[in-house]
DNA sequence: CCGTATCCATTCCGATACTG
DNA sequence: CAGTATCGGAATGGATACGG
């Protein structure tokens, strides 16, 4: 039996995890907005086997994530960049940051974190704002099924 | 060999992975955002088998996600409860259905989504801000290492 | 109704060896 | 350097049967 699929799920959390919701993809796409874009880069990053980085590689290609492309230095190998669809990615990692910072780690715990390209600041916590422009907690959001409740 | 483990990992986001990177536990929040308390309606929900459902509910607990406590109707059961380092994983899963909902949904297709539960509106777009004010976008953030790259 | 225990198929993951 | 091929062990997922 395989895992139950989700991407004809009507809930698009649920269709999002079944393309991202595992354990390698999310950190390819977090180092690939890091700016790692080689093979033995990622390999190196991730710690991950090279069989399995190649699978994931794959399919996050085919899903249009990730592209290749040619190298933008001289060597004649490719290099795999974000396509538009793989940079939105980006507010589902810095709110696992943000979260993983605040819950999982001690309180001057050595800790990567993403900042304001700019001038290195902290980025500011994530708000999310209803059309009028109240800010929206846990227990001011409401799910409205599209048809059954999966 | 197992699974290499990120819970000693410098990066948030791989830490955060290693807890709920996995494709059950972030629809069990969801549902638990939703209000869903009981273990059948958990598993009606979800469609998952009673074994995984009940392992996935037991680790939640033991990570401080969950927390059981008497039933809120008469009946003598137990009842699964977020905590509130559970209830802020929200962002992370307004994040994802935004994503979905942008990426892999049809035009007009049928799709649940999170609303403000005050008027029913759709809730604005995630925006990430700097220290100053400022939107920032794929591009304008950076990844500073804690120490190893990881 | 709320789980736990067991069983089996599948999948995944990591190491290694190999090709161009 | 950039992968592919293969292999064994582990964990996962699902169905079912069982106990409180």
């Amino acid at each position: 039996m395989k895992r139950t699929s989700f991407n004809d799920s009507v809930c698009p959390i649920a269709r999002s995890l079944d393309l991202i919701g595992d354990w390698w993809t999310l950190l390819i796409v977090r180092d690939a907005l890091g700016g790692i874009k080689r093979f033995s880069e990622f390999q190196r990053s991730l710690g991950a086997a090279k069989n399995i980085l190649s699978s994931r590689l794959k399919t996050l290609v085919a899903e249009g994530i990730l592209e290749i492309g040619p190298a933008s230095d001289g060597s004649a190998y490719q290099e795999y960049v974000l396509t538009q669809k793989g940079k939105e990615l980006y507010p589902i990692l810095i709110a696992l940051g943000q979260w993983g910072n605040q819950y999982l780690f001690a309180e001057e715990e050595a800790c990567s974190r993403a900042v304001d390209r700019l001038n290195l600041q902290p980025i500011e916590p994530i708000r999310l704002h209803a059309k009028d422009g109240r800010v929206l907690g846990a227990e001011d959001i409401q799910v409205i099924p599209g048809n059954s409740g999966e």
